[in-house]
DNA sequence: AATGATTTCAACCGCAAACAA
DNA sequence: ATTGTTTGCGGTTGAAATCAT
């Protein structure tokens, strides 16, 4: 397995990029398109290595980058796509149209992350106080337990058809959830064990409906957001972008 | 207005998976 | 099956912007 090849070679520009630098991978990319990202430069006449030019591409020239501020209705799918997946920010950002996977870790890191962090020291300050009055906290869990797919689930009707290995998949896949003491909706099971990277678009949205059913039977999260619904334009965006199961009015 | 502290975010780095020969 | 190459990902860094004093 080899080294990639890296961005240090000598003669190759580095930090921010030039407007002249974006035009011509722009250029270039319009006309070869994506891939063969080691040949770029040398093509479109860049001094750049193949790994910049690409994420330049993909966090910034884009067509179909969304700038600007995080909606209120992204900041909640994200939270509640971090709670079902970690750190799996290009798996979240595959979820948020025209969002990469670059601003949303940034976002996380910088708006998110400290936003729970004060939430949590809030619910374990008080939870401190309680202490000595409540039962141990009952833990939130995922199991992985046989149990048949539901017929026709309306919500996860508009998913990609499921292919046999998914059908397969989801037929051993079960989530239940348990409020804790603090009311925070906690997993405690370890997403990798799933195989995310081998879970398709539709196992994706079922897993997503088992997970907000799982709330609404569990109670809230402790954060207020489950009530939260999302605005028509936001639904009819995800709508188009296949993103529409995660839509809940 | 000056300056130091803090925050933001684009870009880089290293690793590992996926792919090709 | 093995080895080398390419691509994609998540963590981290540091320059620029913003805020506080």
């Amino acid at each position: 397995m080899g080294k990639s090849p890296g961005c240090s070679k000598e003669g190759l520009d580095r930090g921010a990029w030039t407007a002249l630098e974006d035009q011509k991978l722009k250029d270039y990319i319009k006309t070869h398109g994506e891939g063969k990202w080691r040949n770029i430069p040398k093509e479109a006449g860049l001094k750049r290595c193949g790994k910049s030019c690409r994420l330049r591409w993909l966090n910034y020239l884009r067509p179909d980058i969304k700038r600007g501020n995080i909606t209120l209705d992204e900041d909640d799918l994200i939270i509640r796509l971090h709670k079902l997946l970690g750190n799996r920010w290009s798996l979240i950002a595959g979820r948020l149209p025209g969002r990469t996977d670059n601003e949303i870790k940034n976002y996380w890191n910088t708006t998110l992350g400290k936003k729970l962090k004060a939430e949590q020291s809030k619910h374990s300050n008080s939870n401190l106080k309680k202490k000595t009055k409540t039962n141990p906290p009952k833990s939130t869990m995922v199991s992985v337990a046989p149990q048949p797919v539901e017929a026709e689930n309306p919500d996860t009707s508009e998913a990609p058809p499921a292919t046999s290995a998914d059908k397969n998949m989801l037929n051993n896949v079960a989530i239940t959830s348990q409020e804790d003491g603090s009311g925070n909706f906690a997993m405690d099971f370890d997403v990798g064990d799933l195989l995310m990277s081998d879970i398709s678009d539709s196992e994706f949205w079922k897993l997503c409906h088992q997970f907000d059913n799982g709330i609404e039977e569990g109670g809230n999260n402790g954060t207020g957001s489950e009530n939260l619904s999302y605005s028509e334009e936001t639904r009819k965006e995800w709508v188009a972008d296949g993103c529409y199961h995660y839509h809940r009015s």
